[in-house]
DNA sequence: CCCTGATTCGC
DNA sequence: GCGAATCAGG
């Protein structure tokens, strides 16, 4: 991944809204916390609060003195919906992610987790295609109206004989294929490679030796298919 | 441990 | 210019 135009001035909106390293980091994509602040110093970006370096004085102690907060929390739209002013959330399917991916789940089960996302919010595209939500902002299921009778869903023709998330197990190989959502999404289901999440030929793609960087070779393939084509 | 940003330095 | 490694504080 490059700094092109676009990302640097996410970078920058995110930075100077307050946005920690890391978060800008995952909202980027393709890129390491490191990173992040690395080219923020080289923008000029530079000081904001560090929890390391001392801190000019002036400002009143931001975490003594609690902005009012209205009674109730605001429900938060589920897509990014900032007020005029900031830059509108990247709704761009992602374009060619670089190694990472890291763990892309929990994002269901986050338990109530104190929000700190103070301005903008910007979100990226998961490599299914899917909105990532921070932990802070999730929306409390909606609890609709029980339907007079549960039906069993029924499998979806596509994913006849398929692995599906719910046949995954200890013992079966969990490799993506397809995107999520899509109806003939499944997992591979091999045997796995004793040890590991996945089968031999699939362990192979997700591990690779750490070479010095002169000789690293070919992007190695993506799970989730790759990028979503649209 | 986890997190944070800052800095260094080989590439 | 880039970012991993490292440092240092919370």
């Amino acid at each position: 991944m490059s700094w092109t135009d676009e990302r640097i001035d996410t970078l920058k909106t995110m930075w100077e809204g307050g946005q920690t390293a890391s978060q800008i980091a995952e909202a980027l994509g393709g890129v390491s916390r490191n990173a992040v602040i690395g080219k923020a110093h080289r923008l000029g970006l530079q000081s904001r609060p560090s929890p390391v370096k001392p801190n000019e004085p002036a400002a009143p102690a931001p975490v003594a003195a609690p902005a009012p907060v209205p009674a109730a929390p605001e429900p938060e739209p589920l897509v990014a919906a900032p007020p005029p002013p900031p830059a509108p959330p990247r709704a761009a399917a992602p374009v060619i992610e670089e190694e990472d991916d890291e763990d892309e789940d929990d994002e269901v089960v986050a338990a109530p987790a104190p929000v700190r996302e103070p301005q903008p919010i910007l979100r990226s595209v998961g490599p299914g295609g899917f909105v990532r939500q921070s932990p802070g902002e999730q929306q409390p299921p909606a609890t609709p109206a029980p339907p007079r009778r549960l039906v069993p869903a029924k499998p979806s023709p596509e994913i006849a004989g398929k692995t599906t998330l719910l046949d995954l197990n200890d013992r079966i190989c969990k490799w993506p294929l397809g995107h999520p959502g899509e109806p003939d999404f499944h997992f591979c289901g091999e045997k796995v490679n004793p040890g590991f999440p996945y089968c031999v030929a699939h362990c192979g793609h997700a591990y690779q030796a750490q070479l010095p960087r002169r000789d690293r070779r070919p992007p190695p393939p993506l799970p989730f298919g790759g990028p979503r084509v649209r």
